[in-house]
DNA sequence: TAGCTTTGATGCTATAAAACATACAGACCG
DNA sequence: CGGTCTGTATGTTTTATAGCATCAAAGCTA
Protein backbone atom coordinates (compact mmCIF):
# COMPACT_ATOMS: atom_id res chain seq x y z
CA UNK A 1 0.00 0.00 0.00
CA UNK A 2 1.30 3.24 -0.83
CA UNK A 3 1.53 5.92 1.18
CA UNK A 4 -0.10 8.60 -0.41
CA UNK A 5 0.25 11.41 2.18
CA UNK A 6 3.71 12.27 0.74
CA UNK A 7 3.83 15.33 -0.59
CA UNK A 8 6.28 17.54 -2.74
CA UNK A 9 7.15 19.09 0.88
CA UNK A 10 8.09 16.16 2.53
CA UNK A 11 10.70 15.59 -0.15
CA UNK A 12 12.05 18.50 -0.11
CA UNK A 13 12.33 18.76 3.46
CA UNK A 14 13.37 15.06 4.18
CA UNK A 15 17.33 15.23 5.25
CA UNK A 16 17.68 12.07 3.34
CA UNK A 17 16.82 13.75 0.37
CA UNK A 18 19.40 15.54 -2.24
CA UNK A 19 16.79 18.04 -2.76
CA UNK A 20 17.24 18.81 1.25
CA UNK A 21 20.68 20.32 0.07
CA UNK A 22 19.20 22.88 -1.71
CA UNK A 23 18.97 26.45 -0.79
CA UNK A 24 15.32 27.70 0.79
CA UNK A 25 15.17 29.87 -2.44
CA UNK A 26 16.02 26.76 -5.31
CA UNK A 27 13.81 24.57 -3.09
CA UNK A 28 10.83 27.32 -3.81
CA UNK A 29 11.93 27.51 -7.66
CA UNK A 30 11.93 23.57 -7.52
CA UNK A 31 7.97 23.29 -6.48
CA UNK A 32 7.46 24.93 -9.95
CA UNK A 33 9.34 21.82 -11.38
CA UNK A 34 8.40 19.15 -9.48
CA UNK A 35 5.44 16.56 -10.35
CA UNK A 36 4.14 13.21 -8.68
CA UNK A 37 3.25 10.40 -10.80
CA UNK A 38 1.68 6.72 -9.70
CA UNK A 39 3.16 3.82 -11.06
CA UNK A 40 1.50 0.11 -10.64
CA UNK A 41 3.57 -3.26 -10.05
CA UNK A 42 5.42 -3.82 -12.97
CA UNK A 43 5.43 -1.40 -14.94
CA UNK A 44 7.94 0.16 -17.21
CA UNK A 45 9.29 3.59 -16.05
CA UNK A 46 11.81 3.77 -18.92
CA UNK A 47 13.13 1.19 -21.51
CA UNK A 48 17.10 0.78 -22.30
CA UNK A 49 17.71 3.33 -25.51
CA UNK A 50 15.02 5.94 -23.98
CA UNK A 51 15.96 9.57 -24.17
CA UNK A 52 15.65 10.64 -20.17
CA UNK A 53 13.23 13.03 -19.77
CA UNK A 54 13.82 14.38 -15.95
CA UNK A 55 15.39 13.47 -12.99
CA UNK A 56 13.56 10.91 -10.91
CA UNK A 57 13.33 10.12 -7.08
CA UNK A 58 11.90 7.10 -6.14
CA UNK A 59 8.93 8.38 -3.03
CA UNK A 60 7.84 5.31 -2.27
CA UNK A 61 7.77 1.38 -3.88
CA UNK A 62 10.65 -0.35 -5.00
CA UNK A 63 12.64 -0.22 -8.77
CA UNK A 64 14.60 -2.42 -10.78
CA UNK A 65 17.01 -1.28 -13.09
CA UNK A 66 17.99 -3.93 -15.54
CA UNK A 67 19.86 -4.47 -18.74
CA UNK A 68 19.18 -6.77 -21.48
CA UNK A 69 22.24 -8.79 -22.71
CA UNK A 70 22.54 -11.81 -24.88
CA UNK A 71 19.10 -13.18 -26.03
CA UNK A 72 17.32 -11.17 -24.28
CA UNK A 73 18.42 -12.38 -20.79
CA UNK A 74 18.16 -9.53 -18.23
CA UNK A 75 20.68 -8.56 -15.60
CA UNK A 76 19.50 -6.29 -12.77
CA UNK A 77 21.82 -3.68 -12.26
CA UNK A 78 20.76 -2.02 -9.24
CA UNK A 79 17.79 -1.68 -7.21
CA UNK A 80 16.19 1.60 -5.78
CA UNK A 81 14.24 2.17 -2.24
CA UNK A 82 12.43 5.56 -1.28
CA UNK A 83 14.64 8.50 -1.64
CA UNK A 84 16.77 7.28 -4.24
CA UNK A 85 17.35 8.02 -7.65
CA UNK A 86 16.48 6.52 -10.61
CA UNK A 87 18.34 6.61 -14.29
CA UNK A 88 20.13 10.15 -13.24
CA UNK A 89 23.50 9.01 -14.69
CA UNK A 90 21.83 9.18 -18.08
CA UNK A 91 20.34 12.48 -17.53
CA UNK A 92 23.54 14.02 -15.94
CA UNK A 93 25.88 11.77 -18.44
CA UNK A 94 23.61 13.57 -21.41
CA UNK A 95 23.06 9.81 -22.92
CA UNK A 96 20.16 7.71 -23.46
CA UNK A 97 19.36 5.40 -20.79
CA UNK A 98 21.70 2.60 -21.07
CA UNK A 99 19.25 0.17 -19.20
CA UNK A 100 15.19 0.00 -18.31
CA UNK A 101 13.68 0.59 -15.50
CA UNK A 102 10.50 -1.36 -14.07
CA UNK A 103 8.30 -1.02 -10.37
CA UNK A 104 8.52 -4.24 -8.62
CA UNK A 105 5.26 -3.20 -6.69
CA UNK A 106 3.21 -0.20 -6.61
CA UNK A 107 5.53 2.99 -6.66
CA UNK A 108 5.37 6.73 -6.48
CA UNK A 109 7.76 8.65 -8.28
CA UNK A 110 8.64 12.21 -8.45
CA UNK A 111 9.54 14.11 -11.54
CA UNK A 112 12.15 17.03 -11.74
CA UNK A 113 13.01 18.83 -15.34
CA UNK A 114 15.82 18.33 -16.80
CA UNK A 115 16.13 22.05 -17.02
CA UNK A 116 15.85 22.97 -13.36
CA UNK A 117 18.25 20.22 -12.09
CA UNK A 118 21.22 20.77 -14.76
CA UNK A 119 21.09 25.42 -14.99
CA UNK A 120 19.87 25.37 -11.44
CA UNK A 121 20.38 22.55 -8.49
CA UNK A 122 23.70 21.55 -10.36
CA UNK A 123 24.89 25.21 -9.74
CA UNK A 124 24.82 24.16 -6.29
CA UNK A 125 28.02 22.98 -4.56
CA UNK A 126 26.89 21.25 -2.18
CA UNK A 127 24.25 19.61 -4.50
CA UNK A 128 26.72 18.65 -7.12
CA UNK A 129 28.95 17.15 -4.72
CA UNK A 130 26.41 14.54 -3.71
CA UNK A 131 25.98 13.90 -7.07
CA UNK A 132 29.94 13.35 -7.18
CA UNK A 133 29.79 11.23 -4.51
CA UNK A 134 26.33 8.95 -5.02
CA UNK A 135 28.27 8.64 -8.93
CA UNK A 136 31.39 7.39 -7.38
CA UNK A 137 29.74 5.13 -4.65
CA UNK A 138 28.16 3.58 -7.16
CA UNK A 139 30.62 3.43 -9.24
CA UNK A 140 32.38 1.50 -6.51
CA UNK A 141 29.47 -0.70 -6.64
CA UNK A 142 29.20 -1.58 -10.24
CA UNK A 143 32.97 -2.61 -10.16
CA UNK A 144 32.81 -4.91 -7.28
CA UNK A 145 29.52 -6.42 -8.73
CA UNK A 146 31.27 -7.17 -11.82
CA UNK A 147 34.11 -8.91 -10.23
CA UNK A 148 31.53 -11.12 -8.09
CA UNK A 149 28.83 -11.91 -10.44
CA UNK A 150 31.68 -12.91 -12.93
CA UNK A 151 33.98 -14.93 -10.08
CA UNK A 152 32.04 -16.31 -7.68
CA UNK A 153 30.16 -19.56 -8.31
CA UNK A 154 26.19 -19.95 -7.77
CA UNK A 155 26.28 -20.38 -4.46
CA UNK A 156 27.97 -17.13 -3.68
CA UNK A 157 26.48 -15.31 -5.75
CA UNK A 158 22.96 -16.22 -4.58
CA UNK A 159 24.34 -15.17 -0.91
CA UNK A 160 25.46 -12.25 -1.93
CA UNK A 161 22.29 -11.15 -3.69
CA UNK A 162 20.60 -12.39 -0.41
CA UNK A 163 23.13 -9.68 1.66
CA UNK A 164 22.55 -7.09 -0.60
CA UNK A 165 18.32 -7.26 -0.45
CA UNK A 166 18.94 -7.13 2.96
CA UNK A 167 21.59 -4.38 3.10
CA UNK A 168 19.27 -2.24 0.97
CA UNK A 169 15.58 -3.14 1.79
CA UNK A 170 16.17 -4.55 5.26
CA UNK A 171 13.77 -6.54 8.07
CA UNK A 172 9.95 -7.02 8.28
CA UNK A 173 9.44 -6.51 12.52
CA UNK A 174 10.11 -9.59 13.09
CA UNK A 175 13.64 -9.02 12.14
CA UNK A 176 14.72 -12.01 9.99
CA UNK A 177 11.93 -11.79 6.90
CA UNK A 178 13.31 -9.65 3.87
CA UNK A 179 11.58 -6.95 3.17
CA UNK A 180 11.28 -7.42 -0.41
CA UNK A 181 9.08 -9.94 -2.09
CA UNK A 182 10.82 -10.67 -5.36
CA UNK A 183 9.75 -13.52 -7.91
CA UNK A 184 12.50 -16.63 -8.24
CA UNK A 185 13.33 -15.16 -11.73
CA UNK A 186 14.08 -11.70 -10.61
CA UNK A 187 16.38 -13.43 -7.62
CA UNK A 188 17.75 -15.17 -10.76
CA UNK A 189 18.55 -11.76 -12.76
CA UNK A 190 19.79 -10.59 -9.83
CA UNK A 191 22.28 -13.29 -9.31
CA UNK A 192 23.37 -13.70 -12.77
CA UNK A 193 21.87 -17.97 -12.81
CA UNK A 194 19.32 -19.07 -14.33
CA UNK A 195 15.88 -19.45 -12.83
CA UNK A 196 16.03 -23.54 -12.18
CA UNK A 197 19.17 -22.53 -10.17
CA UNK A 198 18.14 -19.89 -7.75
CA UNK A 199 14.89 -22.02 -6.79
CA UNK A 200 17.17 -25.16 -6.86
CA UNK A 201 19.86 -22.75 -4.95
CA UNK A 202 17.24 -21.62 -2.59
CA UNK A 203 16.29 -24.70 -1.59
CA UNK A 204 19.38 -25.74 -0.57
CA UNK A 205 20.31 -23.48 1.17
CA UNK A 206 16.79 -23.82 2.99
CA UNK A 207 17.20 -26.95 3.65
CA UNK A 208 20.77 -26.38 5.25
CA UNK A 209 18.81 -24.20 7.27
CA UNK A 210 20.38 -20.54 7.01
CA UNK A 211 17.44 -19.40 5.04
CA UNK A 212 14.05 -20.31 5.24
CA UNK A 213 10.98 -19.84 2.29
CA UNK A 214 7.72 -19.97 2.39
CA UNK A 215 6.78 -18.48 -1.41
CA UNK A 216 8.06 -15.22 -1.72
CA UNK A 217 8.79 -14.63 1.64
CA UNK A 218 12.41 -15.19 2.61
CA UNK A 219 13.95 -15.56 6.51
CA UNK A 220 17.90 -15.11 6.86
CA UNK A 221 18.15 -17.45 9.97
CA UNK A 222 22.04 -17.73 9.84
CA UNK A 223 23.37 -14.14 8.35
CA UNK A 224 27.20 -15.04 9.54
CA UNK A 225 27.15 -18.90 7.47
CA UNK A 226 25.12 -16.68 4.42
CA UNK A 227 28.23 -14.18 4.93
CA UNK A 228 30.57 -16.87 4.53
CA UNK A 229 29.33 -18.66 1.77
CA UNK A 230 29.18 -15.00 -0.21
CA UNK A 231 32.69 -14.27 0.80
CA UNK A 232 34.19 -17.85 -0.13
CA UNK A 233 32.97 -17.39 -3.84
CA UNK B 1 60.32 5.07 -24.84
CA UNK B 2 58.86 8.32 -22.83
CA UNK B 3 58.74 11.68 -23.91
CA UNK B 4 60.16 13.23 -21.27
CA UNK B 5 59.60 16.81 -23.12
CA UNK B 6 56.36 16.87 -21.74
CA UNK B 7 56.22 18.87 -18.77
CA UNK B 8 53.43 20.45 -16.86
CA UNK B 9 52.19 23.38 -18.89
CA UNK B 10 52.08 20.99 -21.55
CA UNK B 11 49.11 19.24 -19.39
CA UNK B 12 47.63 22.30 -18.38
CA UNK B 13 47.26 23.86 -21.76
CA UNK B 14 46.32 20.50 -24.14
CA UNK B 15 42.38 21.09 -24.42
CA UNK B 16 42.12 17.68 -23.48
CA UNK B 17 43.25 17.51 -20.66
CA UNK B 18 40.61 18.28 -17.62
CA UNK B 19 42.64 21.10 -16.43
CA UNK B 20 41.93 23.02 -19.36
CA UNK B 21 38.75 23.89 -18.04
CA UNK B 22 40.35 25.68 -15.30
CA UNK B 23 40.58 29.86 -15.42
CA UNK B 24 43.52 31.65 -15.62
CA UNK B 25 43.90 32.10 -12.39
CA UNK B 26 43.19 28.40 -10.87
CA UNK B 27 46.26 27.11 -13.41
CA UNK B 28 48.10 29.19 -12.08
CA UNK B 29 47.84 27.77 -8.34
CA UNK B 30 47.33 24.47 -9.81
CA UNK B 31 51.18 24.49 -10.58
CA UNK B 32 52.16 24.73 -7.01
CA UNK B 33 49.78 21.68 -6.39
CA UNK B 34 51.85 19.38 -9.16
CA UNK B 35 53.80 17.33 -9.81
CA UNK B 36 55.21 14.70 -11.93
CA UNK B 37 56.39 11.11 -11.29
CA UNK B 38 57.55 8.50 -13.42
CA UNK B 39 56.99 4.42 -13.19
CA UNK B 40 58.86 1.57 -14.42
CA UNK B 41 56.80 -1.15 -16.28
CA UNK B 42 54.82 -3.49 -13.92
CA UNK B 43 55.15 -1.25 -11.06
CA UNK B 44 52.08 -0.23 -8.55
CA UNK B 45 50.87 2.88 -8.73
CA UNK B 46 48.20 2.44 -5.97
CA UNK B 47 46.58 -1.04 -4.15
CA UNK B 48 42.92 -1.96 -3.39
CA UNK B 49 42.72 -0.45 -0.46
CA UNK B 50 45.00 2.30 0.08
CA UNK B 51 43.84 5.58 0.78
CA UNK B 52 44.45 8.21 -1.82
CA UNK B 53 46.67 10.77 -1.99
CA UNK B 54 46.26 12.67 -5.13
CA UNK B 55 44.60 12.99 -8.13
CA UNK B 56 46.44 11.44 -10.87
CA UNK B 57 46.55 12.17 -14.65
CA UNK B 58 48.14 9.67 -16.65
CA UNK B 59 50.39 11.49 -18.63
CA UNK B 60 52.85 9.11 -20.66
CA UNK B 61 52.19 5.40 -20.73
CA UNK B 62 49.30 2.41 -19.93
CA UNK B 63 48.05 2.01 -16.79
CA UNK B 64 45.69 -1.37 -15.89
CA UNK B 65 43.05 -0.87 -13.09
CA UNK B 66 42.17 -4.07 -11.66
CA UNK B 67 40.34 -6.16 -8.59
CA UNK B 68 41.46 -8.80 -7.06
CA UNK B 69 38.38 -11.50 -6.82
CA UNK B 70 37.90 -15.39 -5.40
CA UNK B 71 41.51 -16.96 -4.83
CA UNK B 72 43.35 -13.72 -5.97
CA UNK B 73 42.47 -14.06 -9.66
CA UNK B 74 42.28 -10.44 -11.26
CA UNK B 75 39.64 -8.78 -13.04
CA UNK B 76 40.49 -5.64 -15.24
CA UNK B 77 38.71 -3.05 -14.70
CA UNK B 78 39.71 -0.44 -16.96
CA UNK B 79 42.91 0.80 -19.02
CA UNK B 80 43.87 4.16 -18.82
CA UNK B 81 45.59 6.00 -22.23
CA UNK B 82 47.52 9.39 -21.52
CA UNK B 83 45.38 12.35 -20.28
CA UNK B 84 43.06 9.68 -18.59
CA UNK B 85 42.16 9.97 -15.06
CA UNK B 86 43.68 7.21 -12.76
CA UNK B 87 42.04 6.49 -9.48
CA UNK B 88 39.63 9.64 -9.08
CA UNK B 89 37.21 7.82 -8.01
CA UNK B 90 38.22 7.26 -4.65
CA UNK B 91 39.56 10.53 -3.94
CA UNK B 92 36.01 12.44 -4.70
CA UNK B 93 34.13 9.86 -3.32
CA UNK B 94 36.01 9.93 0.04
CA UNK B 95 36.87 5.89 0.25
CA UNK B 96 39.68 4.32 0.06
CA UNK B 97 41.02 2.44 -3.86
CA UNK B 98 38.49 -0.56 -4.51
CA UNK B 99 41.57 -1.42 -7.28
CA UNK B 100 44.87 -1.61 -7.77
CA UNK B 101 46.61 0.07 -10.65
CA UNK B 102 50.06 -0.92 -12.25
CA UNK B 103 51.59 0.27 -15.06
CA UNK B 104 51.87 -1.63 -18.15
CA UNK B 105 55.00 0.05 -20.12
CA UNK B 106 57.18 2.78 -18.59
CA UNK B 107 54.50 5.71 -17.62
CA UNK B 108 54.98 9.50 -16.41
CA UNK B 109 52.04 10.15 -13.98
CA UNK B 110 50.98 13.86 -12.74
CA UNK B 111 50.07 13.78 -8.69
CA UNK B 112 48.03 17.08 -7.78
CA UNK B 113 46.94 17.61 -4.45
CA UNK B 114 43.93 16.37 -2.98
CA UNK B 115 43.29 19.80 -1.10
CA UNK B 116 43.58 21.44 -4.38
CA UNK B 117 41.06 19.36 -6.35
CA UNK B 118 38.70 19.44 -3.70
CA UNK B 119 38.68 22.67 -2.83
CA UNK B 120 39.06 24.80 -5.63
CA UNK B 121 39.29 23.08 -8.78
CA UNK B 122 35.63 21.35 -8.22
CA UNK B 123 33.95 25.18 -6.43
CA UNK B 124 34.86 25.35 -10.88
CA UNK B 125 31.33 24.02 -12.17
CA UNK B 126 33.05 23.95 -15.75
CA UNK B 127 35.01 21.21 -13.81
CA UNK B 128 33.16 19.43 -11.79
CA UNK B 129 30.38 18.98 -14.27
CA UNK B 130 33.21 17.49 -16.39
CA UNK B 131 33.78 15.25 -13.65
CA UNK B 132 30.50 14.16 -13.27
CA UNK B 133 30.64 13.41 -16.89
CA UNK B 134 33.10 12.06 -16.63
CA UNK B 135 31.79 9.67 -14.05
CA UNK B 136 28.43 8.82 -15.82
CA UNK B 137 30.36 7.67 -18.65
CA UNK B 138 32.35 5.32 -16.44
CA UNK B 139 29.56 3.92 -14.58
CA UNK B 140 27.81 3.58 -18.14
CA UNK B 141 30.45 1.24 -19.39
CA UNK B 142 31.16 -0.49 -16.36
CA UNK B 143 27.72 -1.08 -15.97
CA UNK B 144 27.53 -2.56 -19.60
CA UNK B 145 30.77 -5.17 -18.93
CA UNK B 146 29.26 -5.85 -15.91
CA UNK B 147 26.25 -7.59 -18.07
CA UNK B 148 29.20 -8.81 -21.26
CA UNK B 149 31.39 -10.46 -19.19
CA UNK B 150 28.98 -12.52 -17.63
CA UNK B 151 26.38 -13.62 -20.04
CA UNK B 152 28.78 -13.72 -23.13
CA UNK B 153 30.81 -16.22 -24.25
CA UNK B 154 34.31 -16.98 -24.50
CA UNK B 155 34.68 -15.89 -28.04
CA UNK B 156 32.27 -12.98 -27.86
CA UNK B 157 33.90 -11.60 -24.17
CA UNK B 158 37.38 -11.78 -26.16
CA UNK B 159 36.34 -10.18 -29.24
CA UNK B 160 35.21 -7.70 -27.16
CA UNK B 161 38.24 -7.29 -25.55
CA UNK B 162 40.00 -6.65 -28.45
CA UNK B 163 37.93 -3.99 -30.15
CA UNK B 164 38.16 -2.78 -26.27
CA UNK B 165 41.53 -2.14 -26.95
CA UNK B 166 41.66 -1.02 -30.40
CA UNK B 167 38.81 1.92 -29.32
CA UNK B 168 41.52 2.78 -26.36
CA UNK B 169 44.77 2.83 -27.76
CA UNK B 170 44.30 2.38 -31.55
CA UNK B 171 46.40 1.22 -34.29
CA UNK B 172 50.22 1.16 -35.63
CA UNK B 173 51.15 3.49 -38.38
CA UNK B 174 49.85 0.12 -40.57
CA UNK B 175 46.77 0.47 -39.74
CA UNK B 176 45.67 -3.22 -37.81
CA UNK B 177 47.91 -3.77 -35.21
CA UNK B 178 47.26 -2.73 -32.05
CA UNK B 179 48.82 -0.32 -30.14
CA UNK B 180 48.94 -2.33 -27.12
CA UNK B 181 51.12 -5.07 -26.38
CA UNK B 182 49.27 -7.19 -22.97
CA UNK B 183 50.61 -10.40 -21.76
CA UNK B 184 48.21 -13.40 -22.62
CA UNK B 185 47.46 -12.94 -19.20
CA UNK B 186 46.21 -9.62 -19.17
CA UNK B 187 44.35 -10.48 -21.76
CA UNK B 188 42.72 -13.32 -19.96
CA UNK B 189 42.21 -10.74 -16.86
CA UNK B 190 40.43 -8.21 -19.34
CA UNK B 191 38.60 -10.62 -20.46
CA UNK B 192 37.08 -13.18 -17.76
CA UNK B 193 38.69 -16.00 -18.77
CA UNK B 194 41.62 -18.47 -17.90
CA UNK B 195 44.86 -17.66 -19.43
CA UNK B 196 45.02 -21.07 -21.49
CA UNK B 197 41.54 -19.87 -22.48
CA UNK B 198 42.78 -16.59 -24.13
CA UNK B 199 45.80 -18.06 -25.80
CA UNK B 200 43.20 -21.20 -27.55
CA UNK B 201 40.61 -18.74 -28.40
CA UNK B 202 43.60 -15.99 -29.79
CA UNK B 203 44.51 -19.04 -31.67
CA UNK B 204 41.55 -20.17 -33.19
CA UNK B 205 40.67 -16.05 -34.00
CA UNK B 206 44.16 -16.10 -36.12
CA UNK B 207 43.88 -19.39 -38.17
CA UNK B 208 40.22 -18.19 -38.55
CA UNK B 209 42.27 -15.10 -40.13
CA UNK B 210 39.85 -12.67 -38.12
CA UNK B 211 43.15 -11.58 -36.66
CA UNK B 212 46.78 -12.58 -36.76
CA UNK B 213 49.22 -13.09 -33.77
CA UNK B 214 53.05 -12.05 -33.91
CA UNK B 215 53.94 -12.73 -30.08
CA UNK B 216 52.48 -9.82 -28.46
CA UNK B 217 51.56 -8.27 -31.71
CA UNK B 218 48.07 -8.28 -32.57
CA UNK B 219 46.72 -7.49 -35.90
CA UNK B 220 43.05 -7.02 -36.36
CA UNK B 221 42.42 -8.75 -39.85
CA UNK B 222 38.79 -8.62 -40.00
CA UNK B 223 36.99 -5.81 -37.96
CA UNK B 224 33.63 -6.31 -39.00
CA UNK B 225 33.82 -9.93 -38.15
CA UNK B 226 35.27 -9.41 -34.80
CA UNK B 227 32.25 -7.03 -33.93
CA UNK B 228 29.69 -9.80 -35.15
CA UNK B 229 31.41 -12.12 -33.02
CA UNK B 230 31.49 -9.97 -30.33
CA UNK B 231 27.66 -8.70 -30.98
CA UNK B 232 26.58 -12.30 -31.08
CA UNK B 233 28.35 -13.29 -27.48
C1' DT C 1 -16.22 -22.63 -9.59
C1' DA C 2 -13.80 -24.25 -13.40
C1' DG C 3 -10.37 -23.53 -16.55
C1' DC C 4 -6.26 -21.13 -17.84
C1' DT C 5 -1.85 -19.01 -16.96
C1' DT C 6 1.97 -18.11 -14.32
C1' DT C 7 5.28 -19.38 -10.91
C1' DG C 8 7.81 -22.64 -8.38
C1' DA C 9 10.01 -27.28 -7.86
C1' DT C 10 12.80 -31.14 -9.38
C1' DG C 11 15.19 -34.54 -12.31
C1' DC C 12 18.00 -35.43 -16.39
C1' DT C 13 21.20 -34.25 -20.13
C1' DA C 14 24.37 -31.52 -22.65
C1' DT C 15 28.12 -28.47 -22.82
C1' DA C 16 31.21 -24.51 -22.09
C1' DA C 17 34.91 -23.48 -19.66
C1' DA C 18 37.99 -24.44 -15.81
C1' DA C 19 41.53 -27.33 -14.19
C1' DC C 20 45.28 -30.08 -14.99
C1' DA C 21 49.20 -31.87 -17.51
C1' DT C 22 52.96 -31.44 -20.68
C1' DA C 23 55.85 -29.43 -23.85
C1' DC C 24 58.58 -25.93 -25.96
C1' DA C 25 60.91 -21.43 -26.87
C1' DG C 26 63.25 -17.53 -25.40
C1' DA C 27 65.29 -14.78 -21.61
C1' DC C 28 68.23 -14.36 -17.97
C1' DC C 29 72.01 -15.80 -14.97
C1' DG C 30 75.52 -17.79 -12.36
C1' DC D 1 77.39 -23.40 -21.32
C1' DG D 2 73.69 -25.79 -18.96
C1' DG D 3 70.08 -24.61 -15.66
C1' DT D 4 66.12 -22.26 -14.18
C1' DC D 5 62.32 -19.31 -15.02
C1' DT D 6 58.62 -17.21 -17.58
C1' DG D 7 55.42 -16.97 -21.17
C1' DT D 8 53.14 -19.39 -24.73
C1' DA D 9 50.95 -23.41 -26.83
C1' DT D 10 48.02 -27.51 -26.95
C1' DG D 11 45.78 -31.93 -25.51
C1' DT D 12 42.84 -34.30 -21.91
C1' DT D 13 39.74 -34.55 -17.97
C1' DT D 14 36.47 -32.76 -14.86
C1' DT D 15 32.86 -29.92 -13.32
C1' DA D 16 29.66 -26.20 -12.81
C1' DT D 17 25.88 -24.59 -14.80
C1' DA D 18 22.75 -23.96 -18.70
C1' DG D 19 19.04 -26.09 -21.03
C1' DC D 20 15.17 -28.87 -21.31
C1' DA D 21 11.21 -31.49 -19.73
C1' DT D 22 7.75 -32.52 -16.49
C1' DC D 23 4.83 -31.70 -12.73
C1' DA D 24 2.60 -29.27 -8.80
C1' DA D 25 0.78 -25.27 -6.79
C1' DA D 26 -0.97 -20.83 -6.83
C1' DG D 27 -3.17 -16.97 -8.83
C1' DC D 28 -6.19 -14.94 -12.11
C1' DT D 29 -10.24 -14.43 -14.94
C1' DA D 30 -14.20 -15.49 -17.27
Amino acid sequence: MLNSELGVRDIVENPKSIFYLLNQEEKEELQQHISLSRYKKNEFIFKEGDKPNGFLLLVDGKVKIFKEGVGGREQIIRMTKPLGLIGYRALLGEETHNGSAVTLEESLICTVSSDFILNRALKNSDFSHKIISKLCKELGFSNARTVTLTQKHIRGRLAESLILLKDKYGFEHDGTTLRAFLSREDIANLSNMTTSNAIRTLSTFASEKVIAIDGRKIRILDANRLERISKLG
